[in-house]
DNA sequence: TAATTTATATGATTTATATCATATAATGCC
DNA sequence: GGCATTATATGATATAAATCATATAAATTA
């Protein structure tokens, strides 16, 4: 399944790492980590946790996108968070010791590290500075969390929908073109991070494109009119 | 507004704090987090803290309930949290050095300890016993938070009714009759919570009167037919 | 490259829930 | 304690969005 092939040569080379929580680490303490530290490739599609499973350690993206998801009712998929390099995954169920209540799987071919659960605890425990960055990851994503349950609550699937484009070009970007968001989702991922159905969200996306909010071309994803998507997902002030 | 009055001897020999992230302190701790801390009383349906505010301290709950809150479009509240005796409020934008995103007011008639911010972050650093645990409080909030939007995106407003008397019936627990959730909000406020009308809540809570699933006095609600609530609300296995 | 599966698209229909409207009950206030 | 305000209740109506259905396009796989 995964393959464990280094893909680079350590911490203190790696610029991810930088934009990482672990960016606060001295020579030291990176030289340390890079010791309980192993990287893996993952393919497009696999899965990096699964729901329910214990965590053997914290997980640290090097390159690609992933997404964490849950298993709703009925066994329709619920996407709790977008993730991107640099970013930490899995920390939330290894802080407080319980199972993972989400999967990851990756979006795109990726290569991530794992870092020793016991180096981790240690690292945070003698590195204030490393656990406040740890404590702000998870502050903002209670915060994104938060704001996404206002959207759930108060907006409409096409404010949603207007929302979650602006959302995934906040997170991943534009490509090249400076137009085009730089990911790859199915309709079907989509409807399951905005909260609706497949068919739902193919119809929004198809009327954002008559509109010439969007553009589509397969999984890709234009913003032609930034101020009138703006407007359709009702963002405030 | 409010009145700075000291309702309790201190630290040492409050029993709330033993429910509470302080439970971890050793003795001397205990007596130095009394030194840092200040009490007051609230009536109900004062602000603690509002949104945009910049935190002063963590507040610690002694007795009464707490909503936090917060303004969403059209200038809907939404119910993030609810808060009770022990817990604390205000430590996500206080740990990462931001203003609120929402608002706390109180329930019912409160006393609450407001502990200084400095002493605060000292205390968490120079004890990662206390750190971990307002990481675990964090951790917590943060999975409920995300369970929430599984609930928001995939459930209909009548599961959503059904699950939020179970989850309130969990926070605040029955009065002395057993059956009789002990917390009283508006019919606006479980709407706001909820994620629906004010008047979709009305009736959906005179549908489980007339269902026999609750009986209604006033603000006060009581659970006649918990296994079929439960059914209702549609919680997995 | 054909065959099969899966993803996207779009129409038709149903339904849950918001909204609007009005009535009554409860609460707060001078 | 009567008056004003707010909360609760319930009916009528509108509508957004789910669901069901079917078609086409794209992607896999044989």
């Amino acid at each position: 399944m995964k393959h464990n092939v280094p893909f680079e040569t350590g911490c203190m080379h790696c610029n991810v790492r930088l934009n990482s929580v672990f960016n606060v680490l001295d020579e030291d303490q990176v030289n340390d980590l890079c010791i309980h530290k192993s990287c893996a490739v993952y393919k497009k599609g696999q899965y990096v946790f699964t729901e329910n499973g214990l965590p053997a350690g914290l997980f640290c993206i090097n390159s690609g996108k992933i997404k964490l998801t849950t298993t709703g009712y009925d066994g329709k998929e619920q996407i709790l968070r977008l993730v991107k390099s640099g970013d930490i995954v899995g920390y939330r169920a290894l802080l407080s010791n319980e199972r993972y209540n989400c999967s990851a799987v990756t979006l795109e071919d990726a290569s991530i590290c794992i870092i020793d659960k016991k180096y981790f605890f240690d690292a945070i425990t003698s590195s204030p500075k490393l656990m406040f960055e740890v404590v702000k990851k998870m502050s903002n994503d209670l915060k994104v969390a938060e704001d996404h349950i206002v959207s759930l609550s108060q907006k409409s699937v096409r404010e949603r929908m207007a929302e979650a484009l602006l959302f995934l070009k906040a997170t991943y970007g534009f490509e090249e073109d400076n137009q085009t968001i730089n990911v790859s989702l199915s309709r079907e991922e989509i409807a399951d991070y905005v909260g609706t159905s497949t068919e739902s969200c193919i119809r929004l996306l198809s009327e954002f494109n008559n509109d010439k909010l969007i553009s589509l071309k397969g999984k890709k994803i234009s913003i032609i009119n930034l101020q009138k998507l703006i407007q359709t997902a009702n963002i405030e002030d």
